[in-house]
Order: C-alpha cells, then sequence, then structure tokens
DNA sequence: GATGAATGAGGGTTCATTCAT
DNA sequence: CATGAATGAACCCTCATTCAT
C-alpha cells in the first residue's frame, strides 16, 4: 500500500481508448480506479459494484453502462497490463534490455531485472489482482499460460541456448534453467513488494547479489 | 487436481477432536470435507454455505451449529494445518531431516524438500485455500508472518550460520540465503503442482537438479 | 373483480401438495395467493416480486426458497389449473355431462356449458393469467396447444362424428363446426366476466339462448 | 408472423402527421415501426426503451423527446388504429358495404367480414397490442369500450333491427345476436390469425361457412 | 433535433444466519 | 444433534428518464 505509485499513471496511458478505441469519459477513468482498488484489496468475488460506484463517486447504473456485467469490468482492467507486460517479449523491443543484450550474461540480466521490477511497481495492483483471481477463472489461467507463459518461455530458450553455446551456462534442460532463474527473481520482488511491503531496499544491490547467486548459487567452491 | 490425495486422509487424523477438543461427528468431518473442495475451487467468498450444506449431504443449519459464521469454517481448516506443517521446524522434529542434519548440506536439503514436498502433496488443497485467501484476511497475513515466517527463518538462520561457519557457504546476508533457497524450491514446487499438474515428473532427479543450482548456480566455471 | 370467489377456494385443493408432493408451507399457500392477485391484476412482467412478498406477507427471500425463479412462480399457478382443465376431457369424466350424453345434442350443450362455466368462474382469476401470458411465451403456447388444444379437438370430434352420423348436425368440417360452437360459448363467458363484470344476469337463459343460436341460426325461417 | 404485412404500410398513412399535426421525422417514423415490432412480441411491460432505441437505429434519449414517457409511445401507436378501425362504423362509409347494405344480409355480413379482416390483416401487430394490453390499463379498456363497443354495437343495433323488422332474424335480444355473430367472426380470424398462423386456408369459403352457420345454425333441419 | 452519458430507483436473486420443531 | 423454513440485507444488473453537449 505504501510503495506503489497510484494507479493513476499506467491508467492514464489507456485514457484516450477504451478496448473499442473510443475516448473513455471522465467517470469511466474513476470506475477503473475504483476498481483497481478494491479488486486489489477485497478480490474479485468480495468486491461489490455497489462499493466501486461509491468510491468513484458515480451512480452505479453508470458502471454498466461501460462494462455489460462485473467480470467484464475486471477483463477490461486485466487484459490491457497483459498485453502490455509481454509486449516487450514478442517485439524485441525490451529496447534498453535487449539491443546489447547478447554481449554479457549478468548484465542482461541485471537490465532485465531492473526493467521488469519497474513494470511490477508500476502495475502492481493489478498484477496482485491478476494473481489473485486466476486461480477462479479458467479463462484467465489459459490466457495467462498462453500469453505470459509460452511467450516468455521462447524468449528467454534462446537466449539460454545463445548462452549455452558460447559454453557460459550448465549443462541443464532449458526449463529447469528458466524456472530457477524466474522463481529466484520472484522471490526477490515478492519479499518487498509484498511480504515487507513498508521496508525500504536497496534495489540494485539485492538484485546484484540475486544475480550472483542465480549465476553462482550458495557454495563456496 | 490428478496427483493430490484426497483430503480425507489427514483429516482423519484430526477426525477425533476439534479445536474443543470434543469429538468431531461424522456430519461435521463431511462438513469440513465438503468446505475444503469448494473453498479450494472458489475461494472462501465465491463459495456459498448452501453449496457446502450440499455437497456435505448435511442441512443448511447444520454447518452453523458447528461453527459461528463461515469465516469460522475457514479458520478451522487453515488452522491446524498451519500448526501442523511448522510443528517440524519448531519441535526439532523434522526427524529423519535433522538427526543427521549438520553433516552435509546437500543431503539435508535433499531431505529437506523431499519432506516438505510431502507435506505440500499432503495438504495440497488446504496450502491452497490459504494461500488464496492471505492476500484478504489481514489476521490470516499476520498469522502467517509470524508462525511460519519467523519460526522458519530461525531455523533456517542456524542452519546457514553453521555452514557459514565451515566455510561451506557463501558470505550473503542469511536473509538473502533464505529467500533463495525457499524461492527455488518453490519455484519447483509450484511448477508441478500448479502450472503443469498433469505432467508426470521425476521428482528425484528434479529436486537434485534445483539442488545443484542452488549450490553451485547456472554459471560454467 | 367482483363475481369471482377468491382462489383460497381451488387452492385448498392443491393446499397439501406442491408438485413435488410435499406438503405446502402456510406461506407458500399465501405466496400462490398473493401471486395470483398480483399476476391477474398487472401481468406477469408488470409484477415485481417484492409486491407479492408484501402481499403475501413475507419475506422476498422467502418466495425464492419455494420457486427458483419468478418465472417457476407462474408455472406452478399455471400447470395445476391446466391439468385439472383438461381432466375431465380426458378421463371420461364431464360425469355429469357425458353419461347421457350422446342422448340429446341440446341437453349435452347445455350440460357442457353450465360444467365449464362453473369452472371458469372458480378458476377465473388463473385463466386470465395463462390467457394473458401465453402471447410471451412460446412454450405455454405450445402447451396450450398440446394439452387444452389436441385433446379437446379430439373429444369433440367424436361428439359430432356421432350426431353427424345420427343425422342431427349440418355436414360441415369438423373443425368448422368445433370453432363455431366453442367461439359461441367463449363469446358469452368473455362478455359476462371480462366486458361486463358487474352485470348480473340470467345464466341458464342466456346459455339456452345461445344454444339455441348454435343450433338454429339467426335466420328466420 | 407470416400473413401479415410490414406495418410499413398503414403507418406510411400517418407519415405528416403526428397528434400535433406536425410532421413526422424520418427517426419518429422508425421509432414507431420499432415500438410496434416489440410491443406485439414482448409486450409493453416486458419492452425496454433502450431495445426500441436500438433496433430503430436511433439514441435512447430520442425516443423521449417525442414522446414523454413510454406510455405517450404506447398511445401513440394504439390511438390512431383505434380511430380508424371505428371510422366506417362512424361514418357511414364502409363504402363498398354499407352502400347496398340493407338488401340482403348474407350478402352485407360477407362484404362487411371481408372488409375487417382486411382491416385486421393490414394492422395485425397493433390489434395485437392492444387487445394484450387492455387488461392492464383501465384508461384503455374505458376507451375501447366507449370507442369500439359502443359505436359498433348502435351501428349493429340498426341493421339487426332493420333485418327483424323485415322478418328475416330470429327475435331476440338485439345484443345478444351481436355478440353471436361477433364472436363466430372473431372466432374465425383468431383461428386463422393466432392459432394457427403458418397455415394456408380458403378465406372466401370459410367466410360463407361461418356465415351459413351464423344464418342457420348447425342443426339439421 | 439528436445524442448518449449519467442517474437512482427498483428489478430478480443469492446469501449467511436464525430458530422453532 | 439436526433440520430446513424463514429472514432481510446485499448482491448484480436493468430500467425509464434527464440533460449537457
Amino acid at each position: 500500500m505504501s510503495q506503489q505509485q497510484p494507479v493513476e499513471q499506467w491508467i492514464q496511458q489507456l485514457v484516450s481508448l477504451d478496448d473499442t478505441n473510443r475516448k473513455m469519459t471522465e467517470k469511466q477513468l474513476k470506475i477503473i480506479q475504483a476498481a483497481v482498488e478494491i479488486f486489489a484489496e477485497k478480490g474479485f468475488a468480495g468486491s461489490s459494484t455497489s462499493e466501486i460506484a461509491q468510491r468513484a463517486g458515480v451512480a452505479e447504473g453508470t458502471i454498466f453502462r461501460h462494462y455489460k456485467t462485473k467480470k467484464d469490468l475486471l477483463l477490461s482492467i486485466i487484459e490491457p497490463m497483459t498485453r502490455e507486460f509481454i509486449a516487450p517479449f514478442i517485439l524485441n523491443e525490451f529496447k534498453e534490455v535487449l539491443e546489447k543484450e547478447y554481449s554479457n550474461l549478468e548484465d542482461f540480466l541485471y537490465a532485465l531485472a531492473v526493467n521488469r521490477l519497474e513494470f511490477i511497481h508500476e502495475h502492481f495492483k493489478v498484477i496482485k489482482i491478476l494473481l489473485q483471481e486466476i486461480p477462479f477463472h479458467p479463462e484467465l489461467k489459459e490466457e495467462f499460460k498462453k500469453q505470459i507463459g509460452i511467450k516468455i518461455y521462447h524468449r528467454f530458450s534462446e537466449i539460454f541456448e545463445y548462452f549455452k553455446n558460447k559454453g557460459e551456462v550448465i549443462d541443464l534442460p532449458i526449463p529447469v534453467l528458466i524456472r530457477f532463474l524466474i522463481s529466484s527473481f520472484i522471490g526477490l520482488f515478492a519479499t518487498h513488494f509484498v511480504l515487507l511491503p513498508e521496508q525500504a531496499w536497496d534495489k540494485e544491490k539485492e538484485i546484484r547479489n540475486t544475480i550472483q547467486l542465480v549465476l553462482h548459487g550458495i557454495a563456496l567452491k
């Protein structure tokens, strides 16, 4: 609740367009903001549209003028974020990351971590919502696997293949390596976003530490 | 959904006692079983007591004869599991694990992993419920931090301290090491329990791989 | 609104059983009574469950404990009446009517008219509901055609066939005769139940008149 | 659904004028058309202005620019039709009918039937709406009685009086005769418009049959 | 004149919980 | 101890209607 920016920031980017490319009303924006806050806090099933309307300063009917159902509202929050999240992996953007990427594994991982950390920071609440709801909405799970899972997996496959060929990475199955890498970063992010959200931390150092561990493990020699 | 045992197994251990130490009736047991299934599937807020009653083959009123509120029912499911989960860490049990524990780091980690994997397998649905509900129930989160977090942290602290002193472990802050270790295992478990629940896997080999990575990282040389 | 008995009368016959053959609660009976009144007055779509609950002196939720939906409530009112209406036609009851029936056409028609008039009088509101709702519920229309239409048609076919063979009835197609007969009676009933509900009338004489007209028409000579 | 013309036809006659005698816009016409379709199909209470707007290809607000309330829209549909229906009875038009009318009863009835059949055919949907809504709008019922009932009653009174005096019609009370006549024709029309709308029929013959029955009844000799 | 966003009352329905039996 | 009828608040959603543009 403390270290995240208000959701306004990234929503602003979407302000002018909703998924049908028509202009968003000011009220519609307020609805989305309120919904993000409340879904994140109480979960989808635990939130009521009347509370969302109230927090948004809007009549309850107004919500349903823009979103046919409560679930539509949920999806309209999650989907653009998902698309944006995977965009860099697909589009060979990661621009800052990928241009120099194949040069040095450690630097690549650092840039990657910083980049994704920023994304998570920016979209924290929506990501929280996504992860909270995935267990209860099979379509979300499927979508997630297809979008995030497969696309990211492919990208990382290339990368590890490359470094394996250069002899810089151990010869274990690619999925094992990917899982290990991602787990370590998720562990880092989860610690500071979820478990200890209040506590200040030295991001650079913690990321460097994690990369060291991913690269060389905890064993001395 | 495929590799987990029915919850009956571990519930049987609790059959004879509820939290007031009185015998559980057969109906009460049926209620708990039904609640576990349905909470796991639909989440607490998404489940209805009437559906639970129906699945349990019990009248709606019967649930409230045993549990004052729906939330009481939730807690009565989660709490005993939590206690059992941390028990080995506190009690110096881990019996198979801890007797020989300070001898060899790798073997210790292996025994630990196998042991906890079994626990997760056994209690899968209840753990699922716990993790799903933590974001929405601050008391659960607090309880979790205090019980699981602190106690496990202490135990691992001792262990890493020991191996650090023996010069077998790198000199990074203990919390960093703990997080790295746990993340790696959670990543392993999550992959096979949540992401690919259908897929068969060679547990021994995957655990060994993960330990190798934790110990020596992915970098060659 | 004036000449009909309260619906209680015929509902009483159904009191002890609902369609699952379980006993009806007192409240359930009140709900049906209220629903009949209100549906008849305002139509199905124009009635609100909250008003029904209020008139029945019952909480709104109580309605939905007994009838899954508002429409279920409608059907539970219409169906038993429909069954009862056609019963005499099928079962060779019409007892008072059919025993002596094939003796004399005029007497038969008179007995029939009196008998059905009584039925309509008794079930007036429910019949009103049925007729009002048929245009908006295709299943009702289908059901009506199948139940009422076909069965009554068959019965009348036999009768007219019989009298045609006896040379007492003109040789026009049976459906034409049936339609003519039924229209005349419906016209009679509709006039006194619907158009002029307040006005007293000499039932016997009016029925006799109608039968005279059906038999011999309006032309002199 | 099959034998009726689109409502456009008769609405065209009203195009140039609404009830304040101002020109109807094209949108207004579309609204009326859509409303007729939807009211006929779902009933007044079961229709929503938003659906009407949609089907008319008009904004929701536009409806209320022309008709203060939903009910106004209903009345604006029913009233002109009612006026037109009774017009011939009042105005001594019935032109084709009445010029030669007092000559021969059978021919008169035939011409009358054909004429009104045509009218019903043309205005089927609006008549359907009127009949469906009468039970729920006392003013409509009153209006109907006054307009249709009384006026038609008077006209028929004259006619029957005339033929009674000529000794061609039985000496029963006029209302009884009128009711009998109208019932028989309504029965005929209802059969083919409502009960068996799909089925082809030989109008001329069926009308002739009905008239035969009205004149001479079903009894042989 | 036409729009469509906004309203807020009310719609049908579900729900956790109570209590007489 | 168990039942299930009853509750009434709250739920999601629809509606006729208004009004600034």
